[in-house]
DNA sequence: GACCAGGTCCTTG
DNA sequence: CAAGGACATGGT
């Protein structure tokens, strides 16, 4: 609990995969992960698993779907992941990049990192976060992922920084290997699920007491 | 019934 | 630039 921040990512990264090992996450094809990326925006994932499926069965759980797809249709199948309006409409948003912008995921998997989180940023309703939850889990890059999970799990181990910072950390500690980057975020959000509970967090006693 | 969930955008100070 | 509200349904 004294070393530099950077020794104590990877202090993190090391404990969690002595500790859970191999986990699956976030399985489905490039179309799934980037409609999931969106819904799962301040939403339990459960949630998100439901409207997923609701996409499937009215044939929408693509981008070019969602492409030619009215509002209505879009925002009746994923009502239950909540802010249902906004979320169509960053949808919409989306998968008009994908296909205008690049022709399709296809095409676009063809483009280099650093481009393709740029124009991912400039779509509205993407963020930093969902950005790099699809080029990590959707086009298997190592762009890493801090979402509000991996920030207050980084707090618990006393690296109290912002989550671009955090971002940088991470980055600059882990490999560049796209399927460690997707392991390394999969382990931090299950730890911080089970042992951040809502008045105490256990997560922080466990981190800071011992590796 | 209150409170929270794997964010992002817009408005204020 | 930091902080606060809006977006909305579903689970505890």
């Amino acid at each position: 609990m004294s070393g530099s921040s950077s020794s104590e990512c990877a202090r993190i990264v090391r404990v969690l995969e002595g500790h859970y090992g191999h986990i699956p996450w976030w399985p489905g094809d490039t179309d799934e992960v980037l409609i999931g990326a969106v819904l799962t925006q301040q939403t339990r994932w459960e949630n998100v698993v439901r409207a997923l499926g609701l996409l499937k069965e009215n044939s929408l759980c693509s981008v070019s779907a969602l492409y030619d797809a009215d509002h209505g249709e879009i925002e009746r199948a994923i009502r239950c992941t909540g802010f249902y309006r906004v979320k169509t409409k960053r949808l919409k948003a989306l998968a008009t990049f994908v296909i205008e912008e690049y022709g399709g995921l296809a095409l676009m998997a063809g483009y280099p990192t650093e481009l393709l989180r740029e124009g991912l940023l400039r779509v509205s309703g993407i963020g930093e976060e969902t950005a790099d939850s699809i080029l990590c889990y959707g086009f298997h890059r190592s762009s890493f992922v801090i979402d509000a999970y991996t920030h207050h799990i980084c707090g618990c181990a006393g690296i109290p920084e912002q989550k671009s910072r955090l971002k940088a950390l991470f980055e600059e500690v882990l490999p560049s290997d796209p399927g460690t980057y997707r392991q390394t975020h999969a382990h931090i959000v299950e730890y911080a699920k089970e042992y951040c509970g809502k008045k105490r967090c256990e997560a922080c006693i466990l981190m800071n007491s011992n590796g």
